[in-house]
DNA sequence: TTATTTTTTGAACCTATGTTTAAAATTCGT
DNA sequence: ACGAATTTTAAACATAGGTTCAAAAAATAA
């Protein structure tokens, strides 16, 4: 059977995928080289060939996969039956903890490169407008419910999410306050901006 | 006279720095090529190595120039005598409206570049250290002043500063909202963290 | 105008890095 | 253990882009 031969090929792939996403967060898209990503897990830049057409295509792929865990994570934040405050503060820690533990993942975020085809960007921006529509239906239920005040939802919305991305920034594993302190912290103040 | 000619010079230079400064926004450090920067002032590639020692040194200048524009917008805040609320307004304002007219320059900010020299470095960091702490005296003024709740500076500086920055990701030229809306609300919204 | 200095050019050079490929190594079913 | 399929390698290749440089062009001074 096949399946076991897909699976370990899924999952190498999962591996590069992650490299080529650690080595983005601070060379950025053109500073990224396939030699960086092979090195990290201590292959040859040739064998990246074998499980991607590109680097374009490893790259777009990156953004995928770190588009979809942060589209897993808040969709679970919507299902679940909080009231909008704890589903605001839940989705704001959620996302700063997905980017603060697999920070490596959300640096590449920024900025869909050039290189992309028409149909690739398009396709992360679809993705991106999904997340922020989800921030969106949570800070307009708030209203709707009464329990935040009138705010203009999308700029809001793009002071909440450039306020957690920007963490990305200066985030420091080894730092004086842990990624916990941090969410809390910043799900605390950002919450003002909005409740009643 | 020399004069003469050192200032036609330095006006080059600024061309060439603003030209830098417009190409690294969408294509990022290592995606600013020496060539794309020429073109844009119909020279050639091998000119720019007339007014600057090399690439890094260029983005370099280019670094410091963009510091220096925001160091003197927020310095002037901070000399005012207007109440902290204001204060804070005003450096929020001045902040999103440098960051969206000479939008080009700003970009160039986040992630000092690892070309740098360590002293190229410590220097863009010590300019950014400055900025902060600029925005961190008003602040603390606030809260001196009983204006402000007792917020734990640094974070709510940070989510400031965040939601700034990320202004550049999306803002459009020819967007729906004008950077003044923009700035008005946001200074709107952020304000309600700290006010008491 | 002529000589001198400043500025620009465009070709040449060099290195880094994306990509290809044939051969070697490894894995896996039987 | 043997042979076939899969995976990795290392070298070769191509190209983009930073840098240099000698010559040309332009600006300035005498």
């Amino acid at each position: 059977m096949s399946s076991f031969r897909a699976q370990k090929m899924a999952k190498k792939k999962q591996e590069i995928l992650r490299s080529a996403a650690a080595v983005l967060v601070d060379k950025g898209y053109q500073g990224t080289t396939m030699e960086e990503i092979a090195a990290k897990l201590l292959m040859t830049k040739g064998s990246m060939y074998y499980y991607f057409k590109n680097k374009d295509d490893l790259l777009y792929q990156c953004h995928l996969m770190i588009m979809e865990i942060c589209l897993d994570g808040i969709e679970s934040v919507i299902d679940s039956n909080r009231n909008p405050i704890e589903k605001l503060r839940c989705a704001i820690k959620e996302h700063i903890l997905l980017a603060t533990s697999e920070k490596s993942m959300f640096m590449a975020l920024s900025k869909p490169n050039h290189n992309f085809s028409e149909e690739q960007l398009q396709e992360v921006l679809e993705l991106r407008k999904s997340y922020s529509h989800y921030f969106d239906r949570i800070i307009h239920e708030g209203i709707d419910k009464q329990v935040f005040g009138p705010v203009d939802v999308k700029m809001v919305r793009l002071i909440i999410l450039g306020a957690l991305n920007w963490i990305q920034e200066w985030y420091d594993q080894n730092g004086p306050q842990s990624a916990e302190e941090i969410s809390d912290a910043y799900a605390d103040y950002l919450l003002k901006m909005v409740v009643k």
